[in-house]
RNA sequence: UGGGGAUUAGUGUAACGGUAGCACAACUGACUCUGGAUCAGUUAGUCUAGGUUCAAAUCCUAGAUCCCCAGCCA
């Protein structure tokens, strides 16, 4: 089996990375609805879903889950889904995310072939059913500004008041309407609005705006437009436009289903059904575009890349694989009552897809100096070191032995207490996949820090077995100290100090929970070489210590590592329980 | 206060009138050349009060609690 000197780390490589393979997913009340659609011939057997994302900011994890919900709905049921840029707002979409939002989408594994669509291309028709709307006198031109409406709309319990341009003639609001396209009229003067009844007990149905006008340049249509959809008046269109047979929403459009069914029966257009679910709430962290839109704007993070960030960038930087982030959203179910997912999950799907994929390197955070006493100096030797327990095709490679060592400064103790198994003086630890050490000698500064370990090897152990049976209770991780590499490691922690970020006093701010130690920079890490050639986003397991992901921040020369996720760590549980230090 | 949703172990979910199950977390133990992985086990639940029924998480009645809605945002 070929040690390849060239370790990419591509969890690709182990296969079985395509969405939606075999059986991954279970049932839900959605399912079940699109089952008795489908037993019914409700649509003809046709499934078609869409994932609609307004490009005003980057996906997260939030997003993921419906992403997964409407892809994998399609996908189990041999559907289509379709991605579909809600594009109605022109001041707040740009070109930048959706790039990103396309990106992300197809490294999470889905697939909308030739489906890609924007709202925007569908204004003319929306347009049409305005002006068809307006002729029956089921919308009117209204003069009243945006703070007249919001007065005029009552309240919760009390029913709000008729625009005085409500009963405008259809030919006085078609011309008007006419007028507001062609441009005759500044930003805010007037809107085409529906008239369904102010006094309802749904606010949205209070004769809801359907056009506003706007002087603004769009990413797409450019200076093609001044009166832009509002979503509420757009979005049914766009699913009825598309023949969206389940049109997947989260909550809060609950009480918005009246007003598309209204809409799109005055119409007598397609009527795709909508069906609403909870959106993901994530501990430790904040899920809300403006959120995360102000933590990259505040500088709290880097970037919407920040391996902190849920968003799918910031995972994928962080080094989660799709397969871990898929696995995560089917475990979690679909549900309609709003719930907090324990990020510990996500690390379990994360851990899972990793162990079975990345392969094994050894790498010393920080690093404490080994003296191999009988070990002769200016001897190398290549020892054999498996890749992947998990996966023995995964082959082996050669790890270089010297004199000079390093290992993990936690992994000695100078006097250990009882259930501490790893290096003290006089105790004999396995280096792994070398020989059995015992340490003879401790070298320490004036400071009386240890600074050097003294220690003798058996040469009859090499390869880490003892032919005389004798056993060690730990096994370490180790590098050369001459042929080892410097590399940079970037630990990370919760973003928020508290499960729920907004547990603040009150009247206090979310960001009061930042974590501030969130990123612990790593500077004097040390690898085995066999990494050198890795590409950026490379994972790799670090034994003992978690799995790490090469960031594109490196250089050659300087690897960058970012831990994704800590290995679990009995030891440190022991030390948690019995309140020491353990360093 | 009007309307719309919802409520099952610590967390997330299943059970569709018939033994409340699964996963994560937590805790035991076994095994181990990663204190990893793996395996075995333990703890722990139907919002409340009535009712219907041989039988209720499930059906009925009343209540409690939580979420959403008063953008020319989506």
């Amino acid at each position: 089996m070929a040690k390849d000197e060239k370790r990419t780390g591509d969890p690709a490589e182990a296969g079985e990375s395509q969405a939606g393979a075999a059986g991954d997913h279970r049932g839900d009340f959605i399912r079940d609805i699109v089952e008795q659609d489908n037993s019914t011939g409700k649509w003809g057997g046709r499934v078609n879903t869409r994932f609609p994302p307004e490009p005003n900011g980057y996906l997260h994890i939030g997003h993921a889950k419906s992403i997964c919900l409407n892809f994998g709905i399609a996908k189990q049921y041999a559907g289509k889904c379709n991605l579909r840029f809600d594009d109605t707002n022109p001041a707040k979409e740009e070109q930048e995310y959706v790039d990103s939002i396309i990106e992300d989408v197809r490294w999470l594994g889905w697939d909308w072939e030739d489906r890609l669509y924007y709202g925007s291309d569908y204004f003319e028709q929306m347009y049409l059913w305005a002006e068809e709307l307006v002729k029956k006198g089921k919308a009117y031109v209204c003069d009243l500004s945006a703070d007249e409406v919001s007065r005029t709309r009552g309240s919760l319990t009390s029913p709000g008041k008729e625009s005085p341009h409500r009963n405008r003639s259809p030919e006085e609001n078609l011309d008007l309407f006419r007028r507001m396209r062609a441009g005759e009229f500044p930003d805010g003067s007037r809107t085409l609005r529906a008239k369904i009844d102010m006094a309802s007990p749904n606010l949205n149905m209070r004769d809801p705006v359907m056009y506003r006008i706007l002087h603004q340049e769009h990413h797409r249509q450019g200076d093609k437009w001044c009166v832009y959809p509002m979503y509420d008046w757009a979005h049914g269109l766009e699913d009825s436009i598309e023949r969206i047979t389940h049109s997947i929403c989260t909550l809060e459009f609950e009480n918005h289903r009246p007003l598309y069914d209204w809409f799109i029966d005055q119409l007598g257009i397609y009527h795709p059904q909508q069906i609403e679910f909870a959106r993901l709430n994530l501990t430790y962290t904040v899920m809300s575009k403006r959120r995360l839109l102000e933590l990259v704007q505040g500088r709290h993070v880097q970037g919407w890349d920040d391996p902190r960030m849920p968003t799918i960038s910031g995972m994928r930087r962080r080094g989660f694989p799709p397969e871990a982030i898929r696995n995560f959203c089917e475990r979690i179910g679909v549900n309609k009552f709003n719930s907090t997912v324990d990020y510990a999950l996500l690390e379990f799907c994360v851990r899972e897809r990793l162990n079975r994929v990345a392969p094994r390197a050894m790498a010393v955070l920080r690093p404490l100096k080994v003296v191999i006493e009988n070990y002769p100096s200016g001897q190398i030797e290549q020892l054999d070191a498996v890749n992947n327990p998990e996966d023995p095709s995964a082959g082996t490679r050669k790890v270089p032995f010297t004199r000079e060592l390093y290992i993990e400064r936690d992994d000695f103790m100078e006097d250990p207490p009882k259930q501490f198994f790893r290096l003290a003086p006089g105790r004999e630890v396995r280096l792994r996949y070398a020989y059995f050490v015992k340490c003879v000698n401790v070298v320490k500064d004036a400071g009386g820090q240890v600074v050097e370990l003294r220690c003798t090897y058996d040469p009859a152990t090499r390869g880490g077995d003892a032919p005389d049976g004798r056993k060690v209770k730990a096994t370490l991780h180790w590098v050369s100290a001459a042929e080892s590499l410097p590399v940079q490691v970037r630990l990370y922690d919760h973003l928020f100090t508290k499960t729920d970020p907004d547990d603040v006093p009150e009247g206090g701010n979310y960001l009061a929970n930042l974590n501030l130690n969130s990123l612990e920079i790593v500077s004097q890490a040390r690898t085995e070489p066999s990494i050198a050639s890795a590409a950026a986003g490379s994972l790799f397991q670090f034994e003992r210590l978690g799995y790490f992901c090469l960031d594109r921040d490196s250089k050659p020369g300087k690897p960058v590592f970012n831990r994704t996720v800590t290995l679990k760590d009995a030891w440190a549980k022991v030390q948690k329980k019995a309140g020491t230090s353990g360093a």
